[in-house]
RNA sequence: GUCCCAGUAGCUCAGCUGGAUAGAGCAACGGACUUCUAAUCCGUAGGUCAGGGGUUCGAAUCCCUUCUGGGACGCCA
């Protein structure tokens, strides 16, 4: 609604500058795009445009004189304003009729679940990938932050109106896996009594001994007998199987599906790897170097050529990385997105790089760099999990303080912020939650329409109200917030911005316990009543809407 | 040394593809429950948008520079 008389408009404002341009009162000029903005300050109108200064300089005129010409020349038959006027250095405000915003409310009964759902993405396919932590161990809060934020970005993108694919790539090849096997290997023996140390650089986690010692329980100790090639191919396909279960398992929980499980391995058994070098090397981005061969990341902006093929023959991670890519745009993604910890930031532009070499968009590849997560708990920082000697994992946040709240917090802050979690706050059942404040308004609506019920009521049908009734200024104000819920859903999936609903949902819940507590929704006055039943039903339905789209549940009692 | 992110109220953060008087939550202080859930609400106070320079009608926002914090710079992933 809100974004039909802003098109509306635009197009008003349009004719307006042709026909001033026509009479002469205005200098011909290049149109710019015109932006209609909502004014911070309610005294400056429902709407506005900057329209008259951005002319200001082609046009050579006064921005005032501009706006005035423009505001002369504008034909407002059709549209909701009331009256137009020139404020400020030339901003020309728009005042719409007093009750312009209670056309959303047959919108929303109407459009129910899919108020909010746009076409914006036309159709376009997308992929998101998030999360891809090493199938080694266990997840922890970097990953936890990746989790929520893929998932609500996907789940808006897709609200958005685009085709979403989310997608976890396993890192099930290469140097890792040889060192998980050692690692096992060593585990294994050590239960058998052997007293052999693990390496430096193993996987020291306790949770691989637990690892073993199932194996054992299962298949016995054969493997002892083995040569050692086949026993860390053992261990380590045993151990991959049991970790990828377990992560599967825990992100469910976490209320994450995937629609694809995509694993490294299989780009080196196909020779994907192989033939995306070959064809790096035709175009001429391969050169060799000590016995290595280097990508030309220089030619794409990088600072330095990255190798591809080590000198022992085995590519590393960035081939398979560029293969992989390869394959997402094959597959007939228009847009990929990626989230990543920043710390792989120095692997942004030579990914993006080598995507322009083989002659895609670098821009359709998009990545998103997540800050680190801290968490605190009586005001100190928390560093390690008291079970698993690790960091706290994901598991242990959930068990802790539930998913609803962590999902929430992990979502709330911009991904460029450094994120403070705090335990006792996600825990907390007061006001200071942010996640309760928001569920809490969600269950008073159902609360109050519970209360109906058991007085033999029935929430009124659209068409039996009249919504002109509801001119309270906290009325008026929720009305506003709700139509401008699919205009926030169009800027959080075009900035890629998920803590954008977060705010969005705070915002909208404080709007209500406002009007909550100092109107009546079930009072005497039956042609009041009705309307406001109706006015909650629709807070209640884009309360809703909008916390499934990062994941939460809306309770109807708390 | 080079690069990335951040620096906004006491604290945690929005706002950043330039717009009008810089916002929210928490904390502080003062109020509101015989009510559809007080897990709530209302009010007060709180600012050199890290510092400096520039661009222009207009800068928290863009550019340059200095400082502070975090991170990355491997034939690891």
């Amino acid at each position: 609604m809100v974004e039909q008389i802003k098109t509306g408009l635009a197009a008003a404002l349009q004719k307006a500058i042709a026909g001033a341009v026509d009479k002469g009162l205005i200098n011909p000029v290049e149109v710019p795009e015109i932006t209609i903005e909502v004014p911070r300050e309610k005294g400056h109108g429902d709407f506005a445009t900057n329209l008259a200064m951005q002319l200001a300089r082609s046009a050579k005129m006064a921005p005032r004189k501009i706006a005035e010409a423009v505001a002369e020349n504008l034909d407002l038959a059709g549209t909701p304003v009331e009256r137009v006027e020139i404020a400020g250095p030339g901003f020309i405000n728009f005042y719409l009729q007093p009750g312009w915003v209670y056309g959303v409310i047959p919108l929303i009964i109407e459009q129910d679940r899919n108020y909010g759902r746009l076409e914006i993405g036309e159709g376009q396919r997308v992929q998101v990938e998030f999360v891809s932590a090493n199938p080694t161990g266990l997840l922890h809060m970097g990953n936890a932050r990746g989790a929520a934020l893929g998932d609500s970005l996907a789940s808006i993108l897709d609200f958005a109106g685009y085709r979403v694919s989310r997608e976890y790539y396993i890192n099930d090849a290469g140097n890792q896996i040889e060192n998980f096997g050692r690692s096992l290997e060593v585990r294994f023996l050590q239960q058998l009594g052997q007293d052999i140390p693990m390496p430096e650089e193993g996987y020291h986690g306790e949770d691989i001994i637990d690892t073993v010692k199932g194996y054992i329980r299962k298949y016995g100790t054969g493997l002892a007998e083995a040569d050692a090639v086949t026993r860390r191919k053992t261990l380590a396909e045993y151990a991959l199987q049991e970790k990828l279960t377990h992560i599967r398992n825990t992100l469910l929980d976490f209320g994450v599906v995937y629609d694809e499980w995509f694993s490294e391995q299989s780009l080196h058994d196909s020779g994907a790897i192989q033939r995306t070098l070959d064809e790096l090397r035709e175009k001429g981005y391969i050169y060799e170097h000590e016995n290595a061969l280097w990508f030309k990341a220089t030619e794409f902006g990088d600072e330095k050529d990255e190798v591809v093929v080590r000198s022992n023959g085995i590519p590393t991670y960035f081939a398979a990385d560029i293969a992989y890519h390869k394959n997402k745009f094959e597959r007939g993604f228009d847009k990929v997105i990626d989230i990543w910890g920043a710390d792989h930031h120095g692997h942004v532009n030579r990914m993006k790089g080598s995507m322009e070499a083989l002659g895609y968009d670098r821009d359709a590849l998009q990545i998103i760099l997540m800050q680190l997560v801290r968490l605190y708990r009586g005001g100190e920082i928390v560093r390690m999990s008291k079970r698993t000697g690790q960091f706290v994992t994901l598991e242990e946040l959930v068990e802790e303080v539930g998913r609803d709240a962590a999902r929430y917090f992990f979502v709330m802050r911009s991904p460029d912020s450094h994120l403070e979690f705090d335990l006792d706050l996600a825990k907390s059942q007061t006001n200071d939650n942010p996640v309760f404040y928001i569920q809490y308004a969600h269950a008073r609506i159902c609360s109050i329409l519970r209360q109906l019920q058991e007085q033999g009521r029935r929430l009124p049908n659209v068409s039996e109200i009249n919504v002109n009734v509801l001119t309270e200024q906290a009325e008026l104000d929720l009305l506003r917030k709700l139509a401008d819920f699919p205009t926030e859903i169009a800027a959080a999936a075009e900035l890629m911005a998920p803590h954008r609903i977060a705010r969005y949902l705070h915002d909208l819940a404080g709007l209500f316990h406002s009007f909550y507590n100092s109107h009546r929704v079930i009072t005497d006055d039956e042609t009041l009543s009705q309307a406001r039943l109706v006015l909650v039903d629709c807070v209640r339905i884009v309360l809703r809407n909008a916390l499934g789209l990062l994941g939460l549940t809306a309770p109807e009692k708390m």
